[in-house]
DNA sequence: TTGCAATATGCAAAAAAAGGAATATACTAT
DNA sequence: ATAGTATATTCCTTTTTTTGCATATTGCAA
């Protein structure tokens, strides 16, 4: 007879390190978030556009994400762009939409009005058409 | 100039279902319970005491995976046995090991000191060395 | 400096999840 | 039926998350 072989569970640390990736990722907005990093960075304006969300909201999200290590952050002058650190989490949420099934909408859209300098350079804060000196808003 | 191409964001609805599943996963004890049903189907005794916890809190973690459409259960007399119903979640588990680092410890130990048949068929609730008739015992 | 825009952070109430304990259910054997 | 074993569920308390709101910070321009 065969010595019989006895499976023990992966130790305890392993699975609180991987809980804790997840854990991270068990939030929708969050999900959307990495979604829309899938191409590359967007500044955080952007990111409040395309979700309409609030932004110390998006804001909130972003900093969990970034504190899971899995976003990093970089500041251009008044704008912050934030990119996905861990390309193979993209992984992860297309395993999970496979498994879950369905899935989601086409991935294009009219642009969003947002006010970053990257999505309107013409529009965007830069020129910003004047309308009132400040003396004059005051009164 | 080209037609600039603008990204939405995955619907709510889609990221809230797959949201569904990273919070089944996002908890240690029920990431080490998938784990330990790799191989294939275990018995609850038998995860009981791999995991060294208690009854009522492995079912709670059963019946969590099990509602979020992750596992399977047998009835088999006495015993019920789990399983994964979605293999392709092991892929998560495994990209998660691979993301956060650090590899789990060896995957074979001493048998575990379980009484349900499959693990100890001498042992177990089977013959059950009777040593007082029912009637000794109530005097 | 002052003011404004972009972004981050702190705080508190509300909601959800975790974990313990008791209890209920289902089978088996007597 | 009765008792015992294996497993599930319910209830309750504690801990975490969530999320809205107010406020702080940083950079830039007037």
């Amino acid at each position: 007879m065969q010595k019989k072989e006895y499976t023990i569970p992966m130790n305890y640390a392993s699975a609180e390190r991987q809980a804790r990736l997840f854990k991270a990722l068990m939030h929708p907005v969050r999900l959307q978030i990495l979604d829309l990093l899938r191409d590359g960075e967007q500044c955080v304006c952007h990111l409040e556009a395309l979700l309409g969300q609030r932004q110390a909201y998006v804001s909130q999200q972003l900093a969990v994400l970034r504190k899971a290590g899995l976003l990093n952050d970089r500041r251009d002058g008044g704008n912050s762009y934030y990119c996905i650190t861990r390309p193979e989490v993209l992984g992860l949420l297309d395993s999970a939409r496979a498994i879950m099934g369905e899935a989601w909408s086409e991935r294009s859209a009219p642009p969003p009005d947002c006010p970053c300098p990257r999505c309107s350079p013409s529009l965007g804060r830069s020129p910003d058409p004047v309308m009132f000196s400040t003396e004059e808003i005051l009164r």
